[in-house]
DNA sequence: TTCCGACAGTGGGGTCGCAAT
DNA sequence: ATTGCGACCCCACTATCGGAA
C-alpha cells in the first residue's frame, strides 16, 4: 500500500504543475469554448472531436462515482451504468471531465440522448472521457492540457477500461479537421491550465453548421420589432412548419422586420397543416429567411437556428 | 483611444414536475 | 385534462461595460 503510493507520488509529482491537495475538492466548475468561424493551426494545439452531449464531470472514490451536472446537480442516479463502470478504474480519488453521449449511425445522437434519459435507458450511454482534473492527492488543473491527457490515457489503460467508458483522443496534426467530415472540432492549447469557467481562446470551438432558405410564415411581435420569426419550408405544393428563429437580428434590423412583415400581415396562416400558436401573427410567405442553424430534431423544427438575414428577391 | 473578455439578457429545441386553469 | 411556468439539458446571439492593450 505504502509502495503504490509512493510510485504514484512520484510520477504525479514529476508533473510540472501538480499541486498536492490531500482532499479532493468539491465540484469544479467545467472550462467552457469560445466559437470560432476557423481552427487555429499550429503544434501548440490539439483538436477533439466535437460531442453533442451532456458535459458531465464524474468524481470517482474508490469504488463509488458520482455523475455531476454543468452546474454542479448530481446526476448519478440518471447515469447509474456509467458511474458503475468508472468504479473500475481502482483510483482512491478521481475528477474526470468528459461528455455523456448516444452513438447513432457513428455519429452523436443528442434527440436520442434525451430520449433514452427521459426512457430510463442507459444500454446505449457513453461516457467520453477528455480531462482528469484531480488523482489520488494531486490538483492537476496547473498541469499543461497534454499532460493530463496522457495521465488520463494512461489511467484508463491501466485499469482496462472499455465502452461504456471511453478516452478521447485528439489529433495534434494541422488540418485534421478539415479531412474529417466531422460535425465540428474543438481545438485546445497543449500547454494551458484547466480554467473553470473561462471562456476566452484556450479551447476554440469549430462547429460545421448548415445553411438554408426558409419562407417566413409568421412572427411573434417584440418591443420595437419581433421576438422571432415562424419558419416554413416548401415540400411539393405543401408549407411545412419546421420551427422559428429569435436570434441573430440586432435591434435595428428586428424593426425593419417587422415593418416588412406587417405589410404583408394575413389573418389566417398559410402552413398546409396549420400550427396552434397564440402569440403568432401570420404573414404571406413571401419573404424568404437565411437561416444558419445544426442539425434538424426528429419532428423536423431546426435545432439552434440563427437568422442571418433575407434572401434577395 | 480602441479593443476585447465577462456578464446579462433575449431567443431557439428538448425534458420534467408542479400549479393554475 | 389541459396549459403554463420554471428548472434543468443543449445552445446562438446582441448589447453593455470596464479594464487591458
Amino acid at each position: 500500500m505504502a509502495r503504490r503510493t509512493q510510485v504514484k507520488d512520484r510520477s504525479l509529482a514529476a508533473i510540472d504543475g501538480a499541486v498536492r491537495l490531500e482532499t479532493m475538492p468539491g465540484f469544479i466548475a467545467p472550462q467552457l469554448d469560445s466559437l470560432k468561424p476557423k481552427p487555429p493551426t499550429g503544434d501548440r494545439w490539439i483538436h477533439e472531436i466535437k460531442l453533442d452531449g451532456y458535459r458531465s464531470r464524474a468524481h470517482v472514490v474508490g469504488s463509488k462515482a458520482r455523475i455531476f451536472t454543468r452546474k454542479g446537480l448530481d446526476w448519478t442516479k440518471r447515469f447509474a451504468a456509467i458511474a458503475d463502470a468508472l468504479a473500475a478504474l481502482r483510483v482512491d480519488q478521481a475528477i474526470i471531465d468528459g461528455d455523456f453521449v448516444v452513438v447513432v449511425d457513428e455519429r452523436t445522437d443528442f434527440g436520442a440522448l434525451q430520449a433514452d434519459l427521459a426512457a430510463g435507458r442507459q444500454d446505449r450511454l457513453l461516457f467520453y472521457a477528455f480531462d482528469l482534473l484531480y488523482l489520488d492527492g494531486y490538483d492537476l488543473r496547473r498541469v499543461p492540457l497534454l499532460e493530463r491527457k496522457r495521465a488520463l490515457k494512461r489511467l484508463f489503460e491501466n485499469a482496462g477500461l472499455a465502452a461504456p467508458v471511453l478516452y478521447s483522443e485528439h489529433l495534434e496534426a494541422d488540418g485534421a479537421a478539415k479531412r474529417l467530415n466531422w460535425e465540428g472540432i474543438i481545438s485546445k492549447r497543449a500547454d494551458a491550465p484547466y480554467r473553470s469557467g473561462d471562456r476566452s481562446d484556450s479551447w476554440q470551438k469549430v462547429k460545421t453548421s448548415v445553411r438554408g432558405e426558409f419562407p417566413i410564415v409568421g412572427f411573434i411581435p417584440g418591443v420595437g420589432g419581433i421576438s422571432a420569426l415562424y419558419l416554413g419550408k416548401r415540400e411539393g405544393k405543401d408549407l411545412r412548419y419546421v420551427g422559428k428563429v429569435g436570434t441573430g437580428f440586432s435591434r435595428v434590423v428586428s424593426a425593419d422586420l417587422r415593418k416588412r412583415l406587417d405589410a404583408i400581415a394575413t389573418p389566417k396562416q398559410k402552413l398546409t397543416k396549420p400550427v396552434r400558436k397564440p402569440k403568432a401573427r401570420w404573414v404571406e410567405p413571401s419573404l424568404i429567411a437565411d437561416v444558419e442553424y445544426r442539425d434538424v430534431t426528429d419532428d423536423g423544427s431546426l435545432r439552434h437556428p440563427s437568422f442571418k438575414g433575407l434572401v434577395k428577391a
